[in-house]
DNA sequence: ACTATATATCAAGATATGTTGATATATATA
DNA sequence: TATATATATCAACATATCTTGATATATAGT
């Protein structure tokens, strides 16, 4: 029960949603993408992708002082079935601005 | 989104989750039915059957002064995968104890 | 060692949600 | 009409979550 939950409550944002959808339209990206292309502070990022991660959808790799976060995978198929869902959501993704990486 | 996020919403509650399963797995059953079987105050349950309802996965019908909860049908494919997924929960739900129906 | 950069964490305030007990509404029955 | 029962809603309090700004940590480069 407290996977579940923690599971749903990861997806229980706005922004975390739109964070996750994000990640799933542009592969791994690294903190600072996310912080450039939503406009958004960092501090504030990186909590919501720590409860992503936590709640079994996103990977880390930290390489150099970057982090790198991507879908977790395999994913089971109740995530994935959460990230269909994501497809259907009419929401407005911003389009991957690069910050400091790569 | 908005919707999405009712939906759930309605699910990341841990009262909700064991209210749910229990629809599903007994089928329809009034307030006083879960009332009784969850020993919780009826106020408490009414506002959880609301938000299950309005997140989705219930539907009421009132005959007298009874209000029948049951699983809607048909389901999206998102919410079938939520209550799929519930069957997995290793969770105690308890025994039906019919409280003032039937 | 020093500085700059990327990320994580923490504290404080604002907002949302859950629980309870009281009350309102609606139906059935005497 | 009066009463009892089933359910819904509301107000108040407690708890959880989100946001921000400040600070900590960790790595890279000079």
């Amino acid at each position: 029960m407290e996977i579940f939950l923690q599971t749903i409550g990861s997806i229980y944002d706005e922004t975390r949603v739109k964070i996750l959808k994000f990640i799933k339209q542009n592969g791994e990206v690294c903190v600072c993408d996310i912080e450039n292309s939503f406009e958004m502070i960092q501090s504030r990022i990186s909590r919501h992708l720590k409860i992503l991660k936590e709640g079994g959808f996103l990977k880390v790799e930290r390489r150099g002082t970057w982090a790198y976060y991507s879908i977790r995978s395999p994913l089971d198929e109740f995530r994935l079935s959460v990230l269909k869902e994501l497809d259907s959501l009419d929401i407005d993704i911003p389009k991957l601005n690069r910050g400091c990486s790569i």
